[in-house]
DNA sequence: GAGAATTTGTTCGTATGTATC
DNA sequence: TGATACATACGAACAAATTCT
């Protein structure tokens, strides 16, 4: 586990419940952990070198996150994907993700338009490079753009709900197949575009477009995961 | 704290850190326990006759949900309102409410129309007998059918998080005045009756515009109250 | 500013319920 | 069906940090 000094000097005391929640986290974002296995407390606790107590607090916040199916007396999984969830993912974040476009644009920050082509720069390099995790890192940072620049507390905390579902998602199909990504380039410099001239409408169009096309693709490669029974 | 026999007969073990959750949430969102105010694991723990493991947990779980507000190695707090709150909380719940009520209207259920017809009923039963819960519980009902005939859980998720705030909200604004409920009342029905013919534009447009009302009304009556420092 | 009191963070032992043979 | 192994749920004591006097 990490030492409790922060990156700007100062001392920072990160709680053992939140070094574990981040990690386990990463490991089912990233794919370590796959949807459907299981989760023993007491493994996780003395891999982690800790006791049970910070990893039950860590899976209590990853099930409401929706991270970790948690059967009560009997144990933890990781959180399975079905294709009722692709449906729903892509609905939700189409709803609130214009609302974010739009927040973001009426706010007409300068730095908007500068991050947005920051980020398809950094998707771009990474297609060249192909790095899978930052080519799915890239695609979530262009959106996440938005959304840091609505001003809007709780639009952030529930995509970033969407977001790590979304990750694994992507991860799925992307290892199945080999996505069309010049389309999803090009959905995005459409979207920066419009962005930048501060075409409100033109922003959630181009948006709602990107989304449907990356939902039909990730639907197209996505298997059919069962919850473990009970 | 209660026994583990369901209400079906069944013998239902319910955890410890399940009842307080529950319970903690009803006192939150209640006024029991007022925005702002300290909670003391020990003091919970010795009150429910429970230990301090079963509270953290259910702290740790309705401080993701937003309803508490956690400072390490200090303490926790229920979830202070602020200003900032209320335009977050509708704006966000104008735009998935969008998504509910088309997903809704879509399907077409026979239930929906007969469902907002008693929630209105009940909304006017309550507002005779000037019964304070039951009104506020009635208006959140109401609007609860539209998600739950969404067939999306993710969606009925993100508006269970934003239901109990607005609870607060809602309770907060009716203590410090007399709302005008009429105008409330009038807006489900509009509401309702585009919903039974089925105009799903017609019935967005009417609740966005209740939303807004909503909305305003709320946002005259709110204090500003503080985050506690640290 | 030092020390006591308070409160949270963590560990570990035990109880209880579940699954399996 | 019954016994056994296993994993989680809970309680109680200890450790560490913050606040207050």
């Amino acid at each position: 586990m990490s030492e409790p000094v922060g990156n700007d000097g100062a001392v920072v005391y990160r709680e053992r419940w939140e070094v574990v929640t981040e990690e386990i986290r990463r490991r089912i974002v990233t794919g370590e952990m796959l949807p459907g296995s299981r989760i023993r407390e007491t493994e996780l606790a003395e891999g982690f070198g800790v006791s049970r107590g910070p990893v039950r607090e860590a899976l209590r916040i990853l099930e409401v996150a929706g991270l970790v199916l948690r059967v009560p007396r009997h144990g933890s999984y990781v959180a399975p994907v079905r294709r009722r969830d692709v449906d729903e993912l892509y609905t939700l974040r189409a709803s609130i993700e214009e609302l974010a476009v739009r927040r973001a644009l009426r706010r007409a920050d300068a730095g908007l338009a500068a991050q947005l082509g920051r980020a398809v720069e950094r998707l771009e390099m990474a297609l060249t490079t192909e790095a899978p995790f930052e080519v799915v890192e890239s695609d979530i940072d262009f959106h996440s753009t938005f959304y840091r620049h609505a001003d809007h507390d709780r639009l952030v905390a529930v995509w970033a709900t969407l977001a790590d579902p979304l990750r694994i998602l992507m991860r799925l199909s992307s290892r199945r197949s080999d996505p069309d990504w010049s389309t999803t380039v090009g959905g995005h410099l459409l979207i920066a575009s419009a962005a930048r001239e501060g075409d409100e409408d033109a922003c959630v169009e181009a948006t709602l477009d990107h989304l449907e096309h990356a939902r039909s693709l990730v639907l197209s490669f996505v298997e059919q995961q069962e919850i473990p029974e009970r």
